[in-house]
RNA sequence: GCGCCGGUAGCUCAAUUGGCAGAGCAUUUGACUCUUAAUCAACAGGUUCCGGGUUCAAGUCCCGGCCGGCGCACCA
């Protein structure tokens, strides 16, 4: 869609005159749901005898000579508009509304002889004019050009926007609740970082003018946390935005939501369990089940989730048994064999990763925690104390993509310098998604972090499967999108 | 960033091997006192994403660009 939607103006000029003056309020008393659910006992063509007053827009009219019906929706459902020319004032006007125009309407609730619950209008008035349409009343809007840029027509020219983005809402309440419930304290950390951290990612640049600094937007906000972990706020979460600089695809968006949190005095044993009872807890509230339909595919989300090491599911899955104690030219080496590039600074640890990620990932369908994360993958984790090349790190996945990452914290300022260093090394070797050493968090664990385990959890994954989504920009009402360039 | 596919009326979509750009809905006008995507009749509506090229002739073929979808890469 090159061309920006023409305007379509419709000609009010004989109805309404112009320009059409609308009110500045309506006294609105009764929702569309509401009134199905109160007046569903009316026969066909009883009158309730009670008079309300409901708004929305008209998304269907059937004008019929000296009668007339439309269809309207509000928030909550949509309800039958039935005018008379002997019973509603304006009544020629009424059969010239618009489809999409918003309307308030007084009348009474009856069920017509055809069984239709309406409302029989005695008098109405033009809230909004819609001076575009929302496309094809039947087919909607099927171009994604126009429903991602102009996400309020999509809404209303397409049920699955409504109900996606709906799920989505009740998603992230649910999330909240239960951190709330669990005794985590919502915070609020920087999204102006002067370092990026948390994570490895590329991170957005920015200025600011007076400080004359440059900036970039978080790509995790787990230091903060922490940090106030390290200040006495023993359970802490944050349900918010988090940007990084990388490709797009129906997997990924620049900006997303992240909810991460921290438990002082838990491990990550702890954390999975806290994890399971999360996600599954949220996905109960939202549908109602454990087992979710998604992309035609059942998912169960009964507890507990699977738990398996992840040197164990690369070993079944490469045929051999492999470990981070495996030599790195053999992991190299299967790791070709999968057409997989080796880059030259990646130990055994990062081979081991990468081969999990090449050969098991997809397939990990139903929830399942992937454990013994190598230290080289994790520097901000806490050894395992079985053996210090790995890391009491579990992350989940789900649908084959990953839902959860979460560690026993590292506690030791000096362990936590020197895996900065070594991210620091592989800075300038030129991975620009490492690490950077950040002073002040390294200060922050001299001061003393309490045994801690934390979690992140991409909240639009999540979305996507309760929604149903094969594409993540189907669960963000507004997608990161190509700026149309004036000039074309 | 690379590859494949797509962009035609406000919306949803047609258009044969290159041969007069169409339909439904919406809009406008008219008919109609129980409709349900109401129905019926009529009018109007186009830079076929943009810019070049080939050709007697381009929505269609070629080159470049824009935007989108999907795949790959990236995303621990």
């Amino acid at each position: 869609m090159a061309h920006p939607a023409r305007f379509t103006y419709h000609s009010w000029t004989q109805p309404f005159g112009r320009p059409v003056s609308t009110p500045y309020t309506f006294a609105h008393s009764a929702y569309c749901a509401a009134l199905a659910e109160t007046y569903g006992h009316l026969a066909a063509g009883e009158e309730s005898g009670v008079n309300v007053a409901v708004a929305g827009r008209v998304m269907l009219l059937r004008s019929q000579g000296r009668l007339a019906f439309a269809t309207m929706r509000d928030s909550t459902g949509e309800i039958q508009l039935f005018a008379l020319e002997s019973m509603t004032r304006d009544f020629e006007n009424f059969t010239k509304l618009h489809l999409g125009d918003w309307v308030g309407v007084h009348g009474e609730v009856v069920r017509t002889k055809r069984g239709e619950l309406s409302v029989k209008v005695a008098r109405f008035e033009l809230l909004a004019e819609a001076r575009r349409n929302f496309g094809d009343k039947w087919a909607g809007i099927a171009d994604y050009d126009l429903r991602y840029r102009h996400r309020e027509a999509d809404l209303w020219a397409n049920d699955v926007t409504r109900v996606s983005l709906a799920r989505r809402s009740a998603l992230v309440r649910a999330l909240r609740e239960r951190c709330w419930a669990a005794g985590f304290m919502e915070v609020e950390t920087p999204i102006l970082n002067a370092i990026p951290t948390g994570a490895a990612a590329r991170p957005f640049v920015t200025y600011h003018q007076a400080l004359g600094s440059e900036f970039y937007l978080r790509i995790a906000p787990e230091l903060w946390l922490k940090r106030l972990v390290v200040g006495g706020f023993e359970r802490v979460f944050e349900l918010g935005r988090v940007f990084r600089n990388e490709g797009v695809s129906p997997r990924h968006n620049p900006e997303f939501t992240m909810l991460e949190l921290y438990a002082a005095y838990w491990n990550y044993e702890d954390m999975m369990a806290f994890t399971e009872e999360l996600v599954t807890g949220a996905v109960v509230d939202v549908l109602g089940t454990t087992r979710v339909t998604y992309q035609g595919r059942e998912i169960d989300f009964t507890t507990p989730w699977a738990r398996r090491p992840m040197a164990e599911l690369a070993s079944e899955a490469v045929g051999e048994a492999v470990s981070v104690h495996t030599s790195r030219e053999r992991l190299a080496q299967l790791l070709t064999e999968r057409d997989v590039e080796v880059h030259p600074s990646w130990g055994a640890g990062r081979c081991l990763a990468e081969l999990f990620e090449a050969t098991c990932e997809s397939d990990l369908w139903n929830p399942t925690f992937v454990t013994q994360y190598p230290v080289e993958v994790s520097p901000l984790a806490r050894r395992h104390p079985q053996d210090h090349e790995l890391t009491e790190r579990f992350e989940s996945f789900l649908a084959g993509r990953e839902l959860s990452n979460g560690f026993s914290e590292l506690t030791d300022p000096q362990d936590q310098r020197e895996r900065f260093e070594d991210q620091a090394r592989l800075a300038a070797a030129g991975d620009d998604e490492a690490m950077r050493i950040d002073e002040d968090y390294i200060k922050a664990l001299e001061w003393g972090l309490p045994p801690t385990a934390g979690l992140g959890v991409g909240v639009d994954r999540l979305a996507m499967v309760i929604a149903d989504a094969s594409n993540l920009r189907e669960v963000i009402a507004f997608p990161t999108l190509k700026p149309i360039r004036e000039d074309q």
